[in-house]
DNA sequence: AACGAAGTTCAGCATTGACTGAACGTTCCG
DNA sequence: CGGAACGTTCAGTCAATGCTGAACTTCGTT
């Protein structure tokens, strides 16, 4: 790993870390977005990121359990092969408007605990849950007119990965 | 503060210590969201929140910094008044769309960190760079779609809150 | 002027939780 | 059938950090 490289990964790691994930998560994610071999072994992450094997095992968990890394087996090989999807990003994003619906809940419920307030003292937190509830909403559609645009634009030079196929082409076996 | 305040506010202190702040700027936020007197001293704070004098200092500077309180003064008055202005929603939106340009500059860092491999091999940032910077520049035509909106629907029976007044309506000094 | 109240700062404490490393279960090969 | 390689689990360690409380500064009052 070049110090390039490394700084990208410590960087990724310190700011997933910061963000309710840990930071050996963010090391991982990072690792597997810019390493040369696209698949990686649970061995080869463990030398590169200097981290014990469980600490991969249980971080690998956590990411697979969020969309962001896909895990895949070869028959005949015991071990699991690891990599950063296309879908990933997607998966970040829905990851990312997750804090707008958690924090909706919870002034929901808030909201609750205070109904029986005049409504002028409800208005602060009635305009947060509306506020959210609407980024929340209108977000996938921000998503899909993104890989549209980019997708008329970069017609005919990369492979149309339409947000709609990505259900299908995902195998849980890689082919040899 | 009655269970249901006090478990709305241990909540948000949760939830906002998990996103980088400390609990108790989720505890001090969310009580200055449904405190009844909406304007509070540091002593109301500190009983209400149960918190050391030194808490409520620091975290009033770190809520104040991110815009999401302000803090008044009254003339011949020690104290200060802190409370939760409207304008705090978009504050934390925007504090929302930080995460999208902070994780878009790491992104970058990372490339330039990759800038010899094949494009292929950089394809996945690349992805993800644009996806981001994408989301980060449209958020703020959403939050203004949004205002725009519930002015619409909420026409004459409150006051309408332009985006655009906002930064002329803050009073750095409360009026008695 | 002096006392009291408000705000700030900082060293110290306590808690949290991420990571390690060993023990265990499982699968593949000789 | 051993033996080796791989993945998982979990108790223990250690560093990070949020909060407390006391000392200090500043401002208003009598």
């Amino acid at each position: 790993m070049t110090p390039g490289e490394s700084r990208f990964v410590e960087e990724m790691g310190r700011y997933l870390g910061s963000m309710g994930m840990t930071p050996m998560a963010g090391r991982m994610w990072g690792w597997l977005l810019i390493c040369n071999e696209p698949e990686q072994t649970a061995a080869d992450m463990a030398e590169a990121l200097q981290a014990s094997r469980g600490a991969i095992s249980g971080t690998a968990r956590i990411l697979a359990s969020a969309g962001m890394i896909r895990r895949a087996t070869r028959r005949g090989d015991r071990r699991e092969y690891f990599s950063a999807p296309p879908e990933a990003l997607e998966s970040l994003m829905r990851n990312g408007s997750r804090i707008y619906t958690d924090l909706r809940l919870i002034t929901e419920r808030g909201l609750a605990a205070i109904s029986d307030r005049p409504p002028e003292a409800r208005e602060r937190l009635e305009e947060m849950r509306d506020l959210l509830a609407f980024v929340a909403g209108e977000m996938p559609a921000l998503i899909e007119r993104f890989l549209r645009e980019r997708a008329a634009h970069h017609r005919g030079t990369a492979e149309m990965s339409s947000p709609m196929a990505a259900a299908d082409d995902q195998p849980f076996t890689i082919p040899v």
